[in-house]
DNA sequence: ACAAAATATGATAAATTTGTGAACAATACC
DNA sequence: GGTATTGTTCACAAATTTATCATATTTTGT
């Protein structure tokens, strides 16, 4: 398996140099990024970001907005790093859909061994790695999908579209967010191609087919009840 | 939905009682066990409980030795209370398979908070913000309405319009208003186009419908009480 | 109570959006 | 190079929403 990506947003270069080492030793792959504006930025450019490291304390775009902003895009685990440890934003942090707190100073060690905590979660690594959502279940590394444990055949794309209605079922999408997350966001073609590809997908997945709802002037949403 | 069970851990019965309390403020459902044995016992009768929250310090069977046989059988996510905030102590926590780490004394919010934060990442919980108004719920994000708990389906417009109307409940807005808010700001159509979607809102809102009300020569206001 | 004005309602027409099958293009596979 | 598979585009039918209009009902002022 190919090594996860860490996106560290920082704008000390000492302190992410620090934690870029320790996460380097572990075999993460990490970007990094000076300020929340080359946050997003890279964030765009490598959609396979399992995780992002984020400074409260930034310039132009502190911690807390970068956050918002991910959110609005993307569930990717959000490790926030503070200088103090306040409570109330502490409890802002969770609200916003920040996965883990840690205050300075750290120790690299705990940090480590957090981000190994989300990421086994998360079931990025190894495991199996199976999703499952309803009478449908996935195995991501072996690509390889069931409904009523039954396989069936399903093309890149049609894999691809799945698991992202998946990892984010109960959210209504709109075909431009979808083209933006399941093809490359420089992809300039015509969106009504999705539509072709959740009839096939909706006709693959027989009963489980209605999981996916069409949701009229919008776009879709999963949801496997 | 049902209430997802938490099963706390703990040799006091003052800590279990603390925890109980604003864990079931939160809509939990609590279970308590005094002790390791008795919580692999509540465990195995209860099968789907949604997390485990465990204290290290317990006569018989710590929290380490519970966290290694619930792991042998489970994968429910795990919190640990721990008194010393020793960093091996972590470590070990990690590697065990502990989600989460707090240490005492700690402030039930927070306590609480990194629950809802761990069950909403395992998608116990149903994300994204959600807008009340008396009876009715919207969950934005999902683009989904209910009344009385009920869901309904409205149409692109309708949810538009619902929900322009309750960001500005109490205030009375003029037709020209709504038009240039919901509709595109060079519609030129007739503001008595309003009037229908109104009647169809109320409608679908059903016992909620009379939040709506006409203000006589002037437009519309919403009001929940 | 009555007329005038405004709103509610129901039916219907118009406009949008989506579903679908087929053609075409791109890519991978022998 | 040829063939099979996958991905994209397009056109048209089907489904759904939205706008319009005529009519009924309600409100207001006198």
């Amino acid at each position: 398996m190919s090594k996860l990506k860490i996106l560290v947003v920082d704008d000390e270069s000492r302190m992410r140099k620090l934690v870029n080492d320790f996460l380097t030793k572990k075999d993460y792959l990490v970007i990094e990024a000076s300020d929340g504006e080359e946050a997003m930025e890279k964030f765009y450019m490598n959609r396979d970001v399992a995780l992002v490291i984020l400074d409260v304390m930034m310039p132009k775009m502190n911690g807390w907005q970068v956050c918002r902003e991910l959110r609005k895009e993307s569930k990717v685990p959000i490790v926030m790093l503070t200088a103090k440890a306040e409570e109330s934003d502490e409890l802002l942090g969770f609200e916003l859909g920040v996965d883990e707190y840690i205050s300075k100073p750290f120790s690299p060690k705990i940090l480590v061994a957090r981000v190994d905590s989300i990421l086994r979660r998360a079931n990025k690594i190894e495991s199996g790695e199976i999703m499952e959502a309803g009478m449908i279940k996935i195995n991501k590394s072996a690509h390889q999908v069931s409904v009523e444990n039954q396989n069936i055949d399903l093309s890149y794309k049609e894999f691809e579209l799945l698991v992202y209605f998946i990892e984010n079922k109960g959210i209504a999408l709109s075909r431009e967010k979808i083209l933006n997350n399941v093809w490359n966001y420089d992809y300039f073609g015509d969106a009504r191609t999705i539509d072709t590809h959740v009839k096939k997908l909706r006709n693959k997945l027989g009963n489980a087919g209605s999981y996916i709802k069409t949701i009229w002037g919008m776009g879709y949403k999963f949801e496997s009840e």
